[in-house]
RNA sequence: GGCCCGUUGGUCAAGUGGUCUAAGACACCGCCCUUUCACGGCGGCUACAGGGGUUCAAAUCCCCUACGGGUCACCA
């Protein structure tokens, strides 16, 4: 009899994202995990989110926490593991102790693993005379063929072994990679690698092949560090005669100075995006592009849009610079496109936490701040920009500099400055921007002046500044009595 | 250092033997719009790492060199 269940999951394609939870997601992971995203939901299969803390001392909760922060932020949405369940659980590597030995148990029965009674002081020594000749420092294979007599005598020496697995000699080991094609590496390169820690937790090379084996995982696509330990997990499904996934490894994201991006670099982790109010949406089409391209000339896309488009196939094999000015460029693209109540929704927090008012107020001058960010939409980088492009409208600016001081000096300024006062006064309703506007363009014609002799004195005297938001757009918002209040009228 | 991966303009990149005197985007520069700045529009600059092959034909295939990166843990 078939069964149905298990016969559809057989050609389901599973994807997962599987971080450590040693700090915050960063942008290369976000990636990774957006790559999967995309794969396993364009193929309509499963995305899992699995973790990985077999390293007790790094992990942490608070880190588990703030990557799923993120990662539901970004939209990267999993449909199995961690909180959401799932037939394959438990998805958090410490909770697998079990399911890992298991396996532990039958790699050593069938003589594929090893224990090794070997001090980490006498592999240290060891390593150091291989470098020393300039020879590959792996194991040497000391307690590969040990006997029970010797055994017995370690143990008694108080010796913790780890467990080894004995990997073959001669033999090469091919990767047929999605994105990389045929990799080929010596089995004489890899030695005999720890699978199971001295404290009984296994290690992520065995933990990873163990968990994708048994949660049915068909595409392992992830960064190109993990491709030199690939050969090793290879060995693993080897040995266990388990089906090996598709490996796609994608390349690295470089800081500007060409090296894998880390700290150094400035913001690394997406949080740190979050907080300058990047959004999650401009994000998602920037790291899409940063490795992937399309196969027409879109540039920007939704999230559906990528799932529909999105292709192995088109993933970049060279690293790629991180830019942040495209970056930049695609968020200020979409903050343009972002409805004035959206946006002004995602500023008060920033106008707030600047002291400019409270939420209270800001909730009763809901319209107002409307107007206000809608007069500075389009100045806008990102969201945290509104802290420096809005104090205007709160407080008077200092007079920029010298430059604007001898403009504010000449001789016409009074008369322009009566004349737009007498102007915004005349009118009986407060006049809408494009009417100010007029109203400065007369200005000009009745004073016969330049329109920078205008311009600029109304702008340095209401703002302090040389620049800033359109003109008639800033005096609309900020209303005749802050005008006068500026001009000391 | 060994092993592995990579190398198209400052950056992201298209290009899978002829359509490449090499697309597009960001950045930069210039012009227009705007009585400033910004936004927007238009235009410009700049690239197949080098050397050998293979082929009628190479950015595209092969080899070597150079450069860059990754990895060599009882981390993931």
């Amino acid at each position: 009899m078939i069964n149905l269940e298990e016969d559809f999951l057989e050609n389901r394609v599973r994807l997962r994202f599987a971080p450590s939870p040693t700090g915050p997601l960063h942008i290369g992971g976000a990636r990774s995990a957006l790559f999967n995203y995309l794969y396993a939901k364009k193929m309509q299969g499963d995305f899992i989110l699995r973790i990985e803390d077999t390293d007790l001392e790094r992990s942490s909760r608070n880190s588990e926490e703030s990557i799923k922060d993120a990662l539901i932020w970004l939209g990267i949405d999993w449909n199995e593991g961690i909180d959401k369940g799932g037939i394959y659980g438990p998805y958090r590597q410490t909770e697998r102790i079990e399911v890992y030995n298991k396996y532990v148990q039958e790699l050593l029965a069938k003589g594929f693993a090893y224990k090794c009674y070997c001090s980490e002081d006498e592999i240290a020594a060891e390593r150091t005379i291989l470098e020393e000749k300039h020879e590959m420092p792996i194991y040497q294979g000391k307690c590969r063929n040990i006997t029970n007599e010797q055994e017995k005598f370690l143990i008694a020496e108080g010796r913790k072994p780890v467990i080894r697995f004995r990997t073959p000699i001669g033999q090469k080991i091919i990767i047929n990679d999605a994105v990389r094609g045929i990799v080929t590496f010596e089995s004489d390169g890899v030695g005999d690698f720890i699978i199971v820690k001295s404290d009984g937790i296994p290690v992520y090379n065995f933990a990873v092949v163990i968990d994708d084996i048994t949660m049915k995982i068909t595409h392992v696509v992830r960064g190109e560090e993990h491709l030199a330990n690939t050969p090793r997990q290879i060995l693993i499904y080897e040995a266990l005669a388990a089906n090996k996934p598709i490996f796609a490894h994608i390349s690295l994201i470089l800081g500007t100075d060409r090296t894998k991006m880390s700290k150094r670099h400035g913001s690394t982790s997406v949080v740190n995006y979050q907080n300058d109010g990047y959004l999650p949406e401009a994000l998602i089409n920037f790291l899409a592009l940063l490795g992937w391209s399309p196969d027409g000339e879109q540039e920007f896309f939704n999230l559906e849009e990528l799932i529909a488009q999105f292709s192995l196939e088109r993933v970049a094999k060279n690293p790629a610079v991180f830019d942040k000015d495209k970056l930049n460029y695609i968020n200020a693209k979409y903050i343009k496109e972002l409805s004035v109540e959206k946006l002004t929704e995602l500023a008060i927090p920033y106008l707030v936490k600047a002291g400019y008012l409270t939420e209270a107020q800001a909730l009763a001058e809901k319209v107002w701040l409307m107007k206000m960010i809608s007069a500075i939409q389009n100045r806008l980088v990102c969201v945290k920009d509104v802290v420096e492009e809005a104090s205007l409208f709160f407080k008077m600016g200092k007079i920029e500099n010298e430059e604007a001081q001898e403009i504010l000096s000449e001789r016409t300024v009074p008369l322009v400055l009566t004349s737009l006062i007498k102007k915004l006064e005349a009118v009986a309703t407060w006049p809408e921007p494009l009417e100010i506007k007029k109203m400065i363009k007369n200005i000009t014609k009745e004073l016969g002046l330049g329109g920078k002799q205008v311009f600029m004195p109304i702008r340095i005297a209401l703002t302090g500044k040389m620049s800033g938001p359109e003109m008639h757009d800033f005096i609309y918002v900020i209303g005749l009595e802050e005008v006068k209040k500026r001009l000391n009228i």
